[in-house]
DNA sequence: ACCGCCGGGTGCC
DNA sequence: ACCGCCGGGTGCC
């Protein structure tokens, strides 16, 4: 049973784990880096713009005016629509009749006629070269035989609207302006009541971008309502205790699920059922979503509350069935195995090894040996008729800690099946899957597997429920993993994530549409009920987004209180900034280099080359940025920076970039956390286009979809190609030989002696106080080893070029609390990425500034989290008069800026550029 | 459709 | 009458 120990328990004295690792699971490769980056595969992201250029630039679009035409054809179809109802207009080009052929819709989406030839001769060219939306309803007439009227609104951007009227002039129509107070068309004046549709308006009520801004913020904050204050307990299955505030999240959840509730915006009437927004009427029930969004703050348990939801709600309140592992079983299953020849199944193994273990103990006697009679009541228990399975999808980098939890929450009297989806020997079989208890899995996993059309095992299974852990991974509803999610089948439908809205409502509609609410599933319905008034400001819009949030989300923040008290208490958090001075060498060496590198910078700025030689100045502020940690970290990147005098131009253009891409991928192979250009985030999974500049993979990929086919790199508009894309393993995947530099004698140096004499401080104070140690550089963390073995401190370490087993076995020493147990912990800024707890620290040194100050809070939060009983303080070491200081401006305006920047749209390629620009500037004193 | 349009039947008052 | 007018047949794109 090799294999088991190779499964990361927190506990190893368990052994075996109750869940069943399937065929496949058990050599736990799943963090090669190889398999991570081709399941990311190229190929995969220029096929996602199959439906590229449809979205309706929300931001900008305006109202050019609307125009009555008619729908004729009515008897031929049996799509209906009520007086005042929105309908929906698309263009039929393969009509065999007319092509330019408009259908009318209902917002079922059932045809309710066409647009009369003449009028659609007029919109066809409109709508198919996009220069407008052109959106109906029927005022009145909507029981009519034969015709109805419609009345259209033509939206557009401002440059297109005299296109559009020059198109409709021509075939001899005109547009009228925009209707006062009636522009979302849910106020018709109905019956033939003559000339009243007149007068333009943009918003009644206009939001100011702050206000807005403002409106947002409250929309998760209400609570109070008695139906998510409500505790519940979880099932007996349940291995630990919920908090108050989980039991209400439990409590919420299992009601969501189990209500037969109207969705929101729709009402019952005599005999039908109509909704409020689209005037939609129809007779039967709409379902509503069994389930919705857990947007909790991060580290409030939303792990843990969806494990109990699991095992508490399996139908009607009922806990899920099952086995409690007794001596029974475990005869049953060694009576099975002997039948068979020794042949069996992992989950078979998994549960006897346990059994075993808890017979050798003494905790089974050797009485019950009429095995035989209860093979008949297990197998029952099992041959339900619906289904059974939960499926749980979530990112690569939370999925050992999904693991993690199950191994800590489910009680360990319990076999529960689980099975995790990932390698390339998962099961093919999707009755495998639906048999399981949960079945976990990730997104890039789901799309990989969608993209094989129809053999999807994943998509031909019936959940009984549908998780998605960071459901904002699929904001972009062109992204292959959305329409891999959006199109699971199961009735209960999850998405859990601490940023529910992350830029703006738009982000908001996958997750809805995830949901399947009717009639948002519909991405004009949508836009047109919701979006475009929250975005325009519309009186009401935010109201409606409101009660549509209100009634399907629960989100609490750390600061939310339950009864009066806190949610969370956590301790406090305190941020010191040390200042370090450099010795006089130092000083000199440092001084040296910047001088050479301002020089070179500056000389950039006067060509106006800065941005060309983007790579050339990250290594620059590298190289600084390193000397300020120790003299030693740049020796194996000095020799390439002697480009920087003038022998770049004897090069090949060939040659130049060649450099250039080697140096940026020095950069990143340093650990330095860079940015991306596009999102503004910390580099995912890097890329280097040919002029040399880094974006995350998914971002490149989007902005050579939409602007293709002449994509131009958002930092200098050179042109931008898949195929000249080069990828760049982050970090320390590359450099597993690292810190055996021992050529040369170890030297200490101004911020070693910092942090040495301020541990070794902390010891003679509180002895058993531990602590992190964090730098972006691997190599400097080597370094640090040796004063610390030195000065007698048991340590650990954690860094990105440690294999899976091994991080865990870190983790798991580090937080034990055993005499002996180490005190400081090595950890690469990167490494400690979400889900990782650390909460055995309460000091973290972090040696240097990183260029996002949110990537700095992530890892402070590893250990200032749920669990931490001690307050939390930070030391930031922070070289005088360097280019530390500098960054340490930047971060303060970026968090600034990100404190304001909610409703905000995106900064341009140009405002990106011109930041970059001045951040350079700042860094190296210009 | 209690319309419009088409095309055949028809033709002083 | 190579017209007007009448009334039946007919009807989305």
């Amino acid at each position: 049973l090799g294999w088991s120990s190779s499964l990361s328990l927190k506990d190893p004295a368990r052994g075996c784990s109750q869940y069943n690792i399937c065929r496949g699971e058990r050599n736990y490769s799943w963090f090669s880096s190889s398999d991570f980056y081709s399941s990311l595969g190229l190929e995969d992201f220029p096929s996602v713009g199959d439906i590229s250029g449809t979205e309706e630039d929300t931001e900008s679009a305006i109202l050019y005016g609307t125009l009555r035409g008619s729908v004729v054809g009515l008897r031929y179809y049996t799509g209906i629509v009520n007086n005042n109802e929105m309908v929906a207009l698309q263009r039929e080009p393969n009509n065999p009749y007319d092509k330019n052929a408009v259908r009318v819709n209902n917002v079922n989406g059932d045809q309710v006629g066409h647009i009369k030839k003449e009028l659609a001769a007029a919109l066809a060219g409109i709508m198919d070269s996009k220069l407008a939306v052109v959106e109906g309803v029927v005022p009145y007439g909507a029981k009519n035989v034969f015709t109805m009227p419609v009345q259209m609104s033509f939206w557009g951007r401002e440059e297109n609207r005299e296109a559009v009227v020059d198109q409709l002039k021509k075939h001899g129509f005109k547009l009228a302006p925009p209707l006062k107070g009636n522009r979302f068309g849910s106020k018709w004046i109905s019956g033939r009541a003559g000339p009243s549709y007149s007068a333009p308006v943009h918003a009644a009520v206009q939001l100011t971008t702050e206000q807005l801004k403002s409106e947002f913020d409250k929309l998760f904050e209400d609570l109070k309502e008695d139906d998510k204050t409500c505790e519940m307990e979880g099932a007996e299955t349940v291995g630990t205790l919920l908090l108050p505030h989980q039991k209400q999240a439990l409590a919420w959840m299992v009601s969501r699920e189990n209500s037969n509730d109207l969705p929101p915006f729709w009402e019952e009437r005599s005999n039908f059922y109509y909704n409020i927004l689209t005037n939609f009427a129809e007779e039967k029930r709409p379902e509503n979503v069994r389930g919705g969004i857990l947007a909790d703050d991060m580290g409030l348990g939303k792990t843990l509350t969806t494990i109990a939801l699991i095992l508490t709600n399996f139908q009607d309140g009922k806990p899920l069935p099952v086995e409690r592992i007794t001596n029974d079983k475990f005869f049953y299953v060694f009576a099975k195995y002997l039948k068979r020849g020794g042949e069996t199944t992992v989950s078979e193994l998994t549960l006897m090894c346990r059994l075993l273990r808890q017979w050798l103990q003494g905790t089974i006697r050797f009485l019950n040996f009429y095995f035989a009679l209860n093979v008949q009541s297990v197998e029952k228990k099992y041959s339900d008729d619906g289904p059974r399975a939960t499926l749980i999808v979530c990112p690569l980098s939370v999925l050992s800690n999904w693991i993690d939890q199950f191994e800590q929450h489910i009680h360990q009297d319990f076999n529960v099946n689980i099975y995790v989806y990932y390698g390339s020997d998962r099961s093919k079989d999707p009755s495998v899957l639906s048999e399981q208890d949960i079945v976990l899995t990730t997104y890039n996993i789901l799309a990989t597997d969608y993209g094989m059309r129809g053999d999807s095992p994943l998509h031909r299974v019936k959940w009984l429920r549908i998780v998605l852990d960071e459901g904002h991974t699929i904001r972009n509803p062109n992204a292959q993993q959305t329409k891999a999610a959006l199109n699971l089948e199961g009735h209960r439908r999850w998405v859990l994530t601490g940023t529910p809205i992350q830029n703006s409502v738009k982000d908001l509609w996958s997750l809805i549409s995830f949901l399947k609410l009717k009639p948002f599933t519909d991405r004009e319905w949508w836009h047109r009920t919701i979006q475009r008034p929250v975005t325009m400001g519309t009186a009401g819009g935010l109201g409606r987004l409101q009660s549509l949030i209100r009634s399907i989300t629960l989100r609490r923040t750390k600061t939310s209180k339950v009864k009066g008290k806190p949610v969370l208490e956590l301790p406090e958090r305190k941020v010191l900034i040390q200042h370090v001075t450099l010795t006089e060498e130092e000083r000199q060496v440092y001084q040296s280099v910047k001088e050479e590198g301002k020089a070179a910078i500056s000389r950039f700025f006067s060509e106006g080359t800065v941005l060309a030689h983007y790579a050339d100045i990250l290594g620059v502020l590298l190289r600084l940025r390193q000397l300020c940690c120790h003299p030693h970290l740049c020796v194996n990147t000095s020799s390439s920076f002697s480009y920087l005098s003038v022998s770049a131009d004897n090069k090949t253009p060939e040659e130049l970039h060649e450099t250039l891409v080697n140096k940026m991928k020095l950069v990143l192979s340093s650990g330095s956390d860079e940015e991306c250009a596009v999102c503004l985030e910390s580099l995912t999974v890097p890329v280097i286009t040919r002029c040399a500049h880094v974006f995350c993979k998914p971002c490149i990929f989007e902005v050579i979809r939409s602007e293709q086919p002449n994509a131009k790199c958002p930092l200098c508009r050179n042109g931008l190609r898949v195929e000249h894309l080069v990828e760049c393993p982050l970090e320390e995947e590359i450099d597993s030989s690292n810190g055996k530099k021992s050529d040369q004698e170890w030297i200490s140096s101004s911020k070693i002696n910092a942090l040495m004499h301020a541990l070794i401080e902390l010891r003679r104070d509180s002895p058993n106080a531990k602590c992190l140690v964090v730098s972006q550089f691997t190599t400097f963390l080597s370094l640090i080893e040796n004063p610390l073995k030195e000065s007698g401190f048991a340590f650990t370490r954690l860094d990105g070029s440690m294999a899976q087993k091994k991080r865990v076995e870190a983790i798991q020493c580090f937080q034990s609390s055993q005499a002996g147990s180490p005190t400081v912990m090595l950890l690469s800024l990167k490494a400690g990425g979400v889900g990782l707890n650390l909460t055995a620290a309460s000091r973290v040194f972090l040696m240097d500034p990183a260029w996002n100050p949110a990537a700095e809070d992530q890892c402070f939060d590893r250990c200032h989290r749920l669990g931490q009983k001690h307050d939390v303080v930070i030391t930031k070491f922070i070289v005088k008069d360097s280019v530390e200081e500098n960054m340490m401006k930047i971060q303060n305006k970026k968090r600034e800026l990100a404190a304001g920047a909610f409703a905000t749209k995106k900064p341009s390629a140009s405002e990106v550029k011109q930041t970059k620009i001045n951040e350079i500037k700042a860094l190296i004193d210009l």
